[in-house]
DNA sequence: ATGACATTTCGAGAAACGTAAAAATATCGA
DNA sequence: TCGATATTTTTACGTTTCTCGAAATGTCAT
C-alpha cells in the first residue's frame, strides 16, 4: 500500500452509495452478493452500480467472480487491512499507549457504533 | 459517527495533499504543527493549505488552536478512532477470527508498511 | 496608530466525479 | 439460433472539487 493506492481506496469509500455497498459486503462475508441485488438494495440503476463496483474493485476493496450469468462481489479483506495499516502507520511513535487505546476501542468485541444490538 | 460523517472524513483523506498532511500530523503528535510549516512542507501556497486544513478539521480529523499569530493543527485521534470503528463495524459477524487476524496485523508492533525502520 | 507577519476568505477557471440512458457483451434455456 | 436475463461499456451532462491569486482578517511590535 503506497500513498496513491491509499488515496484511491479512500476515494472509493468516500461516496455514499459505495460506502454503503462496501459495508454491506463486509457484513455479507466471503460469499459476497450479486451485482443486481446490490443495485436493488441501493436503489440505483444497474449501470450506476456497475460503475461503483468497478471503482471499489480497482481500489482493491472488493473482488468479483462470475457464476453463470451472475457476478458476485465480496469485500477484499486484504485490501481493507492494507488501508487501515497505512492509516495507522506511525500512529504511536513516541507514545504506544495512545495507539493502544485507539486500537482497543476498535476490537470487534468493543465496537458499539454502527453495530446496534 | 454516522454515514454522512464517515463519507466526509473519508473524502477529507482521499486527497493526496490532505492524506500526507494528516499522516504528518499523526506522526507529529499532540503538539501538532504550524499551518505555515505544513504549507512549506507540502509545497503549496498558504491559501491552498488553509483550504485543506479546514476540510480536515470540518471532517473531525484535525483540531486547531491559536498561539499569538500562529495556528497549530494536530490530528484528532478521537475522530480517527470513530472513523476506523465505523469502517470495522460488523466486520466479524459470523467469523470473529477473520476480524482478529485483520486487526492483529494493524497493531503498532506489527506495522511494517509506511513505517520504514 | 502603523506596518509587518500569519492565516483565512473570496472568487474563478480547470479538472475530476456521479449519474444514468443507450448500446454492447456474456450466458443460459428452448 | 433466438430471445431473455445479467452486467458492463460507452457516452453525455450537470455537479463538485482542487487550485491559487487577491483581498480581508487577526495579531503583535514599535
Amino acid at each position: 500500500m503506497d500513498q496513491d493506492k491509499a488515496v484511491a481506496a479512500l476515494a472509493a469509500l468516500a461516496q455514499d452509495t459505495r460506502l454503503s455497498v462496501f459495508r454491506l459486503l463486509v457484513k455479507a462475508g466471503p460469499d459476497g452478493m450479486i451485482a443486481g441485488s446490490l443495485a436493488q438494495a441501493m436503489d440505483v440503476p444497474p449501470s450506476t452500480m456497475s460503475h461503483h463496483l468497478a471503482k471499489l474493485e480497482q481500489a482493491g476493496l472488493a473482488i468479483s467472480w462470475r457464476t453463470s450469468r451472475l457476478i458476485h462481489y465480496a469485500a477484499d479483506y486484504a485490501g481493507m487491512q492494507a488501508l487501515l495499516g497505512f492509516l495507522m502507520a506511525d500512529c504511536c511513535q513516541g507514545d504506544p499507549q495512545m495507539c493502544d487505546s485507539l486500537l482497543s476501542s476498535i476490537r470487534c468485541d468493543a465496537v458499539s457504533e454502527g453495530a446496534p444490538a
